[in-house]
RNA sequence: GGGAUCUUAGCUCAGCUGGGAGAGCAUCUGCCUUACAAGCAGAGGGUCAUAGGUUCGAGCCCUAUAGGUCCCACCA
């Protein structure tokens, strides 16, 4: 006894009850089982204090549909889910947050800002969570990890001393990338190049001991002019070589500092002098190494001017900027100005200018850590998809540099360095040391900084799985088998859990990596708060359902590309949900009260045994797609026979004959049961796309089955394989399309029936007719129909169907415009023309003949023997009517 | 400067290893046909950016050009 279906689909009375279900079940759960084959995804952790946003519905859609998947073909599926502390971003959000409320970081001091941050994270933790459960995420939750947690945190204890111990980590003093907004260090990674209007500002340096003369620098950044010890010039650049070794008076400082040469200079651009300031430029750093240049800091942490800026000191980079140029100008040593465009590079999580600068930071050694990981895409023990993809890996390992992974923040995993308070020595171990090693204090100090937040998320896929202990699943689970995330963090993240499941376990993390693009608004704009163009995935569920929007974010788009984000095509998904709702409310209304019996081969029409060997194809289509990782073509193929093979043709085929159920019991009881069975293989196929409508409908469908969720994945079967069938529908097909079409032309209402004789001198063709006419009549809307092989009895006003193997003849009498008929079979002849033409050309040339594969070249004398006959059809339809 | 990618119907995009141009939306025409008007039936609309090349055959492969997008990069 079925249930009541609702008249439309409605997502909201639904989707929150099947979740619950499913979680309360434990469907989600994997536990570790050694005779079932596992399959591990591990989630990409979203911000502990994140919103759901596109991005993160998109990537977990995808992981969704892959890990339901592999569900039902019977593997031990396991998605492990966890969230991140995200570092910086969290950090930023809750100083921001303080502010508000006239907090300020510094003065509430590190163990109660620390305790803020937790209370952020107990306050906001679950949220993200919450969010990824309303989209149908069928994550393991009982497993769900953070990259702060106990374990976690013993992770990167276990890395980072690993790492220092091996010589892979080391602190030193470098010049890097520093965010004067944040006040810390950030990864190259994390800088972001934007070309900005600027200027080139041309400075004379005056020529010490040489009255009148100058050395015309040309710089982008004259604040930084504190900072200069040498003026570069290239050692074969013939205008300036008498000038190597003198020395030059820094204006305004009045400092000296000597001419050089090096090679690093470019003769042709600007003014081929380049002024050297190794503390705050990463080039002239090296340069500053190889000529044994002091390194004088100018600007504060704050991108303030220091002390060494003279009367400028206190003033912000910029402000000293002008000033300083004014100052110049007045001097008389301001050359030119000249308007130059160029790249600065800005922090990706504020904005801000980064500012180069020295200072002593962690790094992790890269080198040799990165080969295997270069090896392993190389040589595709791990595969990326699309295979583009490997392009921008590459270029990122072939130029690879120094990791710097200390941040001077305060949310995160500390650095475990410990320092003696009395003779300053450095001891990097898991734990604090009781005493100094070396003088034996009892007094030590904790590295302040902490750690990049992609150190940790960069052991995610074992972290996650209980390493550094040795448990079960991490035996079991690790390598995992798909990552699934955006292209945007190739670099950070990616990259990273390759190198590190290779250095820590040996190990690939995962196979493959399958990348999406940026969902985007309408306009193609990426989505972003500032903009406030962001579409709210919660909003959309909310409006449409999570399978509607799950459906949009599948399909029409090839993987690694990004995607517009239009209302009108949930709309379109939202439809399609509401179709396969009611197509399934009909044909459980069919089912009602009926004991319905699987039919021998016998019993089954033609059209149920083409909508099986539809189905059975279908099953075999998609799986194959889906293991190629083709989601979006795999879920067009679904939605294509649901609607247009299964809804536009099977049910008003079957219609018919579960209507006249008194009257032929056994047809209907094949209908019936075709109906049920087809319906519950296509709701299978859909189920990882559509969880809650396809879950909604087989328990309803199936009162003795509990989910779908661990229903078998179909499969194809040979006994399902019915081509004769499948070709006879096909004409039955044609036919309808063909009567349908000349009967929108002529204008016939569909209330008038009419008489439909087919003929044909095709024996087999006529017995295929005379055998489906039931298929057939009431889509044509004929009132009877009669299968011969002459014209007899048709009288010369009957309008003509032309298709393949035969011709249709519809006696519409005073209907008939014989003009329009004329037009049309004219119409007709033309497409025939072109066609023959085609194909008659092909079979006529000798190299199509000889090099085209025999299989092609019957194919198209087949098509050119149908195209024959039609042409003869409507040629003689033709000049009847003169 | 290097690289990737895109240019297909009015719009947004599919098109797998080369073999008769597709979808959704929009438009036009008919239909309340007892699952669905969030629907049904029919129609119109594309020299697949341009120019060459390879091939029996190119939207698909190669080269160049134009335009768009993105990533990387230490030219001050």
């Amino acid at each position: 006894m079925s249930k009541e279906l609702a008249k439309t689909y409605d997502p909201k009375g639904i989707e929150s009850r099947l979740y619950k279900k499913w979680e309360d079940n434990g469907y989600f759960h994997a536990e570790v089982d050694r005779s079932k084959k596992p399959f591990t995804i591990v989630m990409p952790p979203p911000n502990i204090t994140g919103q759901l946003h596109m991005g993160h519905a998109l990537d977990n859609t995808m992981q969704d549909i892959l890990i339901r998947y592999k569900r039902m073909q019977g593997y031990n599926a396991l998605w492990q889910p966890g969230t991140d502390h995200a570092a910086i971003a969290t950090e930023v959000k809750i100083i921001n947050a303080l502010k508000e409320q006239g907090i300020d970081k510094n003065e509430l001091g590190r163990e109660k800002f620390l305790e803020k941050c937790w209370e952020w994270k107990d306050e906001y933790g679950s949220r993200i969570v919450n969010q990824l459960k309303k989209l149908g995420s069928s994550a393991d939750w009982e497993r769900e990890r953070y990259t702060m947690d106990k374990g976690c945190s013993d992770a990167v204890l276990e890395v980072f001393t690993k790492l220092y111990e091996k010589g892979y980590i080391y602190k030193g003093s470098r010049i890097v990338n520093w965010c004067p907004a944040c006040k810390t260090s950030i990864s190259d990674a994390e800088v972001e190049h934007e070309e900005q209007d600027g200027f080139f500002w041309h400075i004379n340096y005056p020529v010490i001991g040489e009255e009148g003369r100058f050395v015309e620098i040309a710089t982008t950044r004259p604040e930084t002019m504190f900072g200069d010890t040498a003026v570069a010039v290239n050692p074969d650049d013939e205008r300036y070589k008498n000038i190597i070794g003198k020395k030059l008076l820094l204006p305004i400082v009045n400092r000296e500092i000597p001419v050089i040469a090096d090679a690093y200079v470019d003769k042709e651009f600007g003014t081929g002098c380049v002024k050297i300031t190794p503390a705050h430029d990463p080039n002239d750093f090296e340069v500053g190494k190889r000529h044994n240049l002091e390194e004088i800091v100018v600007i504060n942490d704050d991108a303030t001017m220091n002390k060494n800026a003279g009367k400028y000191a206190g003033m912000d980079r910029y402000e000293c900027r002008e000033k300083l140029v004014a100052d110049l100008k007045e001097m008389g040593l301001l050359v030119k100005v000249v308007p130059h465009s160029h790249n600065v590079g800005t922090h990706d999580r504020c904005g801000a200018t980064v500012e180069p600068m020295i200072k002593q930071q962690w790094f992790v050694k890269m080198d040799e850590m990165i080969k295997p990981a270069v090896e392993a895409v190389k040589n595709g023990d791990i595969k990326l998809l699309p295979k583009r993809m490997e392009k921008t890996y590459f270029n990122w390992t072939d130029n690879i540099r120094d990791w710097c992974i200390s941040r001077q923040l305060w949310w995160g995993h500390r650095i475990p360095a410990y320092y003696c308070d009395e003779c300053g020595e450095m001891v990097v171990a898991k734990e604090k040391p009781e005493k100094c090693p070396k003088c034996g204090c009892t007094h030590m100090t904790q590295d302040p900084d902490t750690l990049d937040t992609w150190f940790s998320s960069a052991l995610w896929p074992f972290s996650t799985l209980g390493w550094p202990e040795k448990t079960e699943e991490l035996d079991y689970f690790y390598p995992n088998d798909v990552l699934v995330t955006g292209y945007d963090i190739i670099f950070f993240w990616v990259i990273r859990m390759i190198f590190s499941g290779y250095e820590q376990m040996g190990k690939a993390p995962f196979s493959t990596v399958l990348f999406h693009g940026l969902v985007r608004d309408s306009q193609g704009r990426k989505m972003s708060k500032s903009l406030g163009n962001g579409i709210d995935p919660l909003e959309v569920i909310d409006k449409y359902g999570a399978d509607a929007l799950r459906l949009t974010l599948i399909t029409g788009n090839a993987p690694g590309n990004d995607m517009r984000f239009y209302w009108e095509r949930v709309e379109a998904s939202r439809n399609f949900a509401n179709k396969v709702w009611n197509a399934s409310r009909f044909i459980m209304m069919n089912l009602e009260g009926m004991e319905i019996r699987e039919p021998s081969m016998e019993e089954l029409k033609p059209a149920d045994k083409w909508i099986l060997s539809k189905v059975n194809t279908l099953a075999k289509d998609v799986t194959e797609n889906m293991d190629k990782f083709e989601l979006g073509i795999a879920v067009q193929k679904v939605y294509d026979f649901i609607w247009d093979e299964f809804c536009d043709w099977y049910i008003e085929i079957a219609k018919v004959r579960t209507y006249k159920k008194e009257e032929n019991p056994e047809s209907a009881n094949a209908a019936l049961w075709t109906l049920k069975t087809v319906l519950t293989q296509a709701l299978k196929l859909l189920h990882p796309y559509m969880p809650f409508i396809t879950e909604e409908i087989y328990c309803t469908l199936h009162p003795e089955e509990e989910t779908i969720m661990l229903a078998d994945w179909p499969v194809y079967q040979e006994q399902w394989n019915f081509p004769a069938e499948e070709e006879m529908v096909e004409h039955s097909k044609d036919l309808v399309k063909g009567v349908r079409n000349v009967r929108t032309e002529m204008d016939v209402p569909p209330s008038k029936k009419a008489k439909m004789f087919i003929v044909s001198e095709d024996a087999l063709i006529r017995e295929t007719f005379e055998n489906m006419k039931e298929a057939y009549m009431t889509l044509a809307s004929a009132s009877e129909a009669k299968v011969q092989a002459d014209k007899a009895g048709i009288g010369e006003d009957a309008v003509s169907v032309v298709i393949p193997g035969a011709v249709v003849y519809l006696p519409l009498e005073d209907l008939v415009d014989f003009e329009k008929e004329k037009e049309r079979l004219l119409k007709e002849k033309e497409k025939l023309e072109k066609e023959l033409a085609r194909s008659r050309g092909m079979l006529s040339n000798e190299k199509f003949l000889s090099k085209a594969p025999e299989s092609k070249v019957q194919e198209e004398k087949g098509k050119l023997a149908k195209y024959e006959q039609m042409m003869a059809q409507v040629e003689e339809r033709l000049s009847q009517m003169k």
